[in-house]
DNA sequence: GTCTATATGCAGATAGAC
DNA sequence: GTCTATCTGCATATAGAC
């Protein structure tokens, strides 16, 4: 399964709020957070939980005080992993094609985290109330990824490689096209969620005027099983 | 609250199943997708829905064996309803400019109702087994709308409105599209799905080689609330 | 068809031994 | 830190009066 990794010791973004604990307690949010995004909230129990893990109920309540609060920590932890990766991709990467397609990348080889990510902040919105932390950390999710895109979009712009466009609107166009790609690999039988990314690229590109074919994508797959095409 | 309606006795798509019951059976189901889909399965009780509807919770037995019955039926008359409208807007326009503006239209102006289908389609992907004859009908939503896009896009490269391209990979993205504005109508705070769907319009439009800026769209919009330039 | 009353089970949560 | 045992409340579902 593959996970955002924190490195111990040297939180990658913000001052580390209550997640620093100790390997117990991220291994139990780890696999809660994958119970709550494959079903609901309110579907999986303690006992689920336990029971993946394979260790005592009442031992969460040691960890967490309740049900909520498990679920709050899950999340927060998934986001500042899926924020703090974001962050690494931006700072590495200065030039506006090679960093949209780290995004684009990054999107396709943790596709399970971040399509877990997506299901669970839309189960949070759905909430009777929501909590503000969390709340607070979508927002940031999604500013993150907007600014990396419409960074590299405006840059790009400036120099000379993508044409003139608004870069606000198309950074959102793909942000959102993001999400659509991420519900429709749950919801839909046979999706072909690195097909569907490669489509995006190839629309993104278009519209921002860059011969994409020229360019060196996909990079990061290492077998044949994807298409070389990004057409269909 | 916007909802699709089925003319009773004539049903509008394939033979219709048990949903032919009287107005409080349909009355239950939708009071009770709306729930569904603005909480979850498992978080909504039955009381919730009976309370809704200032009735008594028992009655919900009375018409529905179970509250997975419940689910299943309310999910598969939402899609019905939903295959139905477009059913009926792909044999209203024959033109393909109109039959995609069209489709853009119904999805703005039935935005709360498709939504939370996408929202309930979510939902029952998670479920521990998934509900055969929901399973069917989610293939049929997406491949009609897939049909009326891959369609439009066909004829209007044949007429040469449009410029030759893969039909299909065009049909395919537009409709991953939509689900990405409404999940990020409801995660997202602040989101202008009306704009979001412009913003789809813009860039479908532009792959497609068709000057979007000389056809008359908004057209279903009938306030003032909605920005005329579809760029942000 | 709609209600009251209630059986049954299970999930969240705690006390306390080890 | 981890376990056993258990309390409490509530949700699904049914029986049966009206």
């Amino acid at each position: 399964m593959a996970r955002l990794r924190k490195q111990r010791g040297r939180p990658p973004v913000g001052p580390d709020p209550k997640l620093q604990g100790n390997d117990r307690r991220r291994e139990i949010t780890d696999a809660a957070l994958g119970l709550f995004a494959e079903r609901s909230f309110a579907s999986v129990t303690i006992k689920d939980i336990a029971g993946k893990l394979r260790i005592n109920p009442a031992l969460i309540y040691y960890y967490f005080k309740s049900k909520q609060d498990l679920f709050r920590s899950s999340i927060e932890a998934a986001i500042l992993d899926a924020v703090a990766h974001y962050d690494r991709i931006r700072i590495l990467h200065d030039d506006p094609v090679g960093l949209i397609d780290a995004w684009l990348d990054s999107n396709v080889n943790l596709s399970p985290t971040i399509s877990n990510l997506v299901k669970v902040m839309l189960d949070h919105s759905g909430l009777p109330r929501q909590i503000p932390s969390v709340d607070r950390l979508v927002k940031q999710f999604y500013e993150e990824e907007f600014r990396i895109l419409s960074g590299a979009i405006g840059r790009g712009i400036k120099i000379g490689v993508f044409q003139p466009v608004d870069q606000r609107r198309v950074a959102l166009f793909a942000s959102v096209h993001l999400d659509g790609v991420m519900v429709a690999a749950k919801i839909r039988p046979d999706f072909d969620l690195a097909q569907a990314i490669g489509n995006l690229r190839y629309i993104l590109f278009s519209n921002l005027g860059y011969d994409h074919r020229t360019s060196r994508w996909p990079v990061a797959r290492a077998g044949a099983s994807v298409e070389t095409d990004p057409l269909l």
